[in-house]
RNA sequence: GGUGCGGUAGUUCAGCUGGUUAGAAUGCCGGCCUGUCACGCCGGAGGUCGCGAGUUCGAGUCUCGUCCGCACCGCCA
């Protein structure tokens, strides 16, 4: 047996039992003829003392001891002469009558602690070292525990996990896919799954009427803190379920991770927001509803005043920034640069402030009377102190851009606090989205998102209008401004699935070769379905209350899809290629 | 595909309008130190300034190219 216990914990009452350790050091401090060595290990850190009575081959081998040597350590615990409180540990030690080498180390190149001071990539590339590190244990912690609320809240309820193939079929509708080449047939190849989508609507007709399953996908797309080439999904579906069953099911999940993992309780029931009003009053499908500062449309109180701008744009929308107006012309000048970068790509910015003694202010005071403009922040509800900011152009486009300051406002004030969480569904999405480049329709969610009931006689319209109106049974989770997973209620009707495919301007031949597995089981009783996926990374980060998902993942990967630890991808060689009957282009 | 920021001791960084021998902190090595826990004190070693070209009497510093990292836009049904 290595160790009678771990590093984190030995208290008090353990004073004068004899004890083993194991575990890496820390660091150690010599002080003349004693020497206190921290042993560290997943659980904490544990002082050891080496006295200056202790035997000179003892002594020897402390003052040997660099960071990172893996000891096992015999000793008796005893209370501290003086006590270190910022420690769990901190009123005992280990008297230290024996240590064992189990391991010598090169010094790190950088430092194993809470703070590291090694920088992202060295610390990618050493990321066994990395992990040592607490932050990263609470990290893969929080993941863990996240799992198991999750797959006790889903069997409890009925859920059976079941895995699906890896090595599929490519379907070049949506991300791009990894390949994976087949020796046994030469030129072809697999797909890794972006989602096991089809799998598990085949497993519905099958008559697994719950299923889920914490999975890993695939996309071939550039990656960014929360987006990675491999990422995992809690994959979920339902059958002889209509949206509100989904809906509430998973709520329970959700209730059940803040509870278990964070000790949050969130509201019963969630807030619902349809797609049309988050877009109008946040500017974005993903609200962060922790904070007002809602967008509101002023076209009619602005236009016809002769101020051309306003008066040609199609849609003029505000923002009410709290506390704003003491701005000076150089902050509001910068303001307005930063809304015009091209990650924003406002053409300029308007404000109005309502100044501490009522009067206003305004970068359009020549257009406009003090009535008018008073008329605005009354619109706004703008009091004394606040200031207006106005953007305007293409409605879409300018609410888009107006969610993004308004996010950046909301960022400035201070009002996105990480441990505050305001989840929400966001509902009622548009089916179809008409690309103006490509002359055709695109799912919204994906090809297999039926129409809302009461939607289904427009669905098999001809017109573009009415096909642009329909409303998909499609819902999306949101926390803070991140979207967290989303789903829908599927199609299952073989006639409604050809339809769709029709609509996508997917021909009959196309689609017979991309999904005639599925269309083909429709015919075979599928049953109503419907499910949802969240992004198990970004749960966790949120969770966290962090923005990059790497930390929540033990071996990620880099901005460019690399593991610079194992260094991947790599070229393969000669043998493997020709095996593979593959010839790489000069 | 694009934009921005960055690359200088093991590590994190400073280094001005180009100018002698490129600094600091920390880590590392050696010595001293019996209650430290960011221990302290003394001493020491440690650099192809990412790489390549150019401008110049002279480049860490300016220009161009290139590689790498991070953030973002496009992209991600």
């Amino acid at each position: 047996m290595y160790r009678t216990h771990n590093c984190g914990e030995l208290r008090l009452e353990n004073a004068g039992s004899e004890v083993t350790l194991a575990g890496w050091v820390q660091k150690s401090r010599k002080l003349g003829g004693m020497t206190f060595i921290d042993l560290r290990d997943r659980y904490g850190i544990t002082q050891l003392v080496v006295p200056g009575e202790a035997p000179e081959s003892l002594q020897e081998i402390a003052a040997s001891l660099g960071r990172e040597f893996v000891l096992q350590v015999t000793g008796k615990v005893v209370e501290r002469e003086s006590k270190n409180p910022k420690m769990p540990t901190g009123e005992i030690e280990i008297a230290v009558s024996d240590i064992r080498i189990l391991n010598k180390a090169q010094t790190p190149p950088f430092t194993i602690e809470e703070n590291s001071d090694g920088g992202e990539d060295l610390r990618a590339r050493y990321r066994y070292l990395d992990l040592r590190r607490p932050p990263l244990q609470r990290a893969l912690a929080l993941r863990h525990r996240l799992a198991q609320e999750i797959r006790s809240y889903l069997d409890k309820e009925g859920f059976m996990e079941i895995e699906t193939p890896y090595l599929i079929k490519s379907t070049p509708e949506g991300a791009r896919d990894f390949v994976v080449p087949s020796r046994m047939n030469p030129g072809q190849f697999y797909a890794l799954p972006q989602s096991p989508q089809t799998f598990k609507q085949l497993l519905m007709v099958a008559g697994y009427d719950r299923y889920f399953q914490i999975v890993r996908c695939f996309r071939d797309e550039d990656l960014r803190a929360d987006r990675q080439p491999e990422f995992t999904q809690i994959d979920c579906e339902m059958s002889f379920v209509e949206q509100e069953d989904v809906l509430n099911t998973f709520e329970g999940m959700m209730r059940q991770m803040f509870r278990g993992a964070l000790g949050v309780e969130i509201p019963d029931p969630l807030p619902r927001m349809s797609w049309y009003e988050a877009m109008d009053k946040y500017g974005s499908d993903k609200p962060d509803i922790r904070f007002g500062m809602t967008i509101h449309e002023v076209s009619s109180l602005v236009k016809g005043c002769g101020f051309g701008v306003f008066d040609d744009a199609e849609y003029i929308g505000a923002i009410c920034v709290p506390d704003a107006a003491a701005w000076t012309r150089k902050e509001i000048d910068q303001l307005t640069e930063w809304v015009k970068r091209p990650q924003v790509g406002a053409k300029g910015l308007v404000y109005v402030k309502v100044n501490e003694d009522g009067s206003l202010k305004s970068s359009v005071d020549k257009f406009y009377t003090p009535e008018q403009l008073q008329a605005l922040a009354d619109a706004l509800q703008a009091g004394k102190g606040d200031m207006l900011l106005l953007l305007c152009g293409p409605k879409r486009k300018t609410q888009g851009q107006l969610g993004v300051l308004r996010i950046e406002m909301g960022q400035r004030l201070g009002l996105r606090d990480p441990k505050v969480f305001a989840p929400l569904w966001v509902v009622d999405f548009p089916l179809l989205e008409w690309s103006e480049e490509d002359g055709r329709f695109y799912a919204m969610h994906h090809p297999f998102t039926a129409p809302k009931p009461e939607h289904e006689s427009l669905f098999y319209s001809d017109r573009k209008e009415d096909l642009e109106k329909v409303c998909a049974n499609a819902y999306d989770f949101v926390l803070n401004g991140t979207e967290l997973g989303g789903g829908s209620i599927r199609i299952h009707e073989a006639a409604m699935q050809e339809r769709m495919f029709e609509v996508l301007g997917i021909g009959k031949q196309e689609a017979e070769y991309k999904f005639g597995f599925i269309i083909n089981a429709f015919k075979f009783g599928a049953p109503p379905h419907g499910g949802l996926a969240f992004g198990f990374d970004r749960v966790c980060a949120l969770f966290g209350g962090q923005e990059t998902i790497r930390d929540y993942i033990a071996f990620p990967k880099n901005n460019q899809g690399r593991d610079v630890m194992i260094d991947s991808p790599s070229a393969i060689d000669e043998a493997q290629l020709e095996e593979l009957e593959i010839s790489i282009k000069k």
